[in-house]
DNA sequence: ATTAAATAGCTAGACTATCTAATTACTAGA
DNA sequence: TCTAGTAATTAGATAGTCTAGCTATTTAAT
């Protein structure tokens, strides 16, 4: 896009809110783009995701982190098992529950794929001095406090 | 993750690569709400938010921004239509195409619901000084580079 | 102990949004 | 004018989600 940051002038504070909605937006097509290579939809790579990221889960639970009742997220990791990415487990203490484990042949294929863009990211974060990395992890943080408390209410 | 070991007090890359991370993340959180809170899909609503945004767009134009083909753009256009939030006018000189516009009334509706956000992302940004804002707006312009980058290719 | 309520996961059936392929109408270049 | 290409649509198929209801298990209250 064509809109530069004006040198001298003052940046204006709603110019730096449409930076982010860029990165946003950029992040929703990366987001495709990613799911796509893995041969997944984008809602069972998110989920792969989380799986990679977070502790172990069970299918409720993990469908709650991408909005989604039970029944489809049973469902998800019906998809996720078939391909042979995920395992149901039992959960070791509650007869109940189960956990979700990505195997290990899904996580090196995703964390293949996801690499170079976490490269990528890590890269740009390499180019800001400590005090601007602080300056910047301030804001997301903020940013990320301000979404999530618009989150599923009322 | 657990908390990495920091060197000195100095925050690491990958650290402030997580909390864009977590921006991401509440993004897509807000962005389901949003389009509950108005009745639509998230496509839907995403793409009313890119009409209220740039330019006139023709439907397949709309989609292409979503990463659909022009079959599901008409179905979305037609949704959208169906509920009055947006009209279908001919364009000016091509007698093939169309533009879709939003109305009046859905043009109040969306921003009445996404108005709030902006508003508290804008706080966030006021809360930085020129220079700090600056420092934010070149961070946020390259990860959208580098999310760029890795966009539908091979 | 027994019972009642809550929780985790699953099944079934319907619905929504997307895709591919083919169709119509129009534009533009040789 | 003929031909290739483009914009939008239609039709049919598929994938993913939803609601509603089910079983098994756990937790809490008699």
């Amino acid at each position: 896009m064509e809109e530069e940051i004006q040198e001298g002038n003052s940046l204006q504070a709603h110019e730096l809110s449409w930076a982010l909605r860029e990165v946003t937006r950029a992040n929703a097509e990366i987001t495709r783009e990613l799911a796509r290579r893995l041969g997944l939809g984008v809602n069972d790579m998110t989920a792969m995701d989380h799986l990679l990221q977070g502790g172990p889960l069970g299918p409720a639970e993990l469908g709650n982190l991408l909005g989604m009742r039970s029944a489809s997220a049973t469902a998800l990791v019906d998809r996720l098992e078939a391909v042979g990415h995920v395992e149901r487990r039992p959960h070791p203490t509650d007869r109940r529950r189960l956990v979700v484990e990505p195997t290990r042949h899904a996580v090196e294929e995703v964390l293949g794929v996801i690499r170079p863009l976490v490269a990528g990211l890590d890269a740009v974060a390499e180019e800001l001095s400590p005090d601007e990395r602080r300056v910047v992890a301030r804001y997301l943080e903020r940013v990320s406090e301000v979404m999530g408390s618009y989150g599923p209410g009322d």
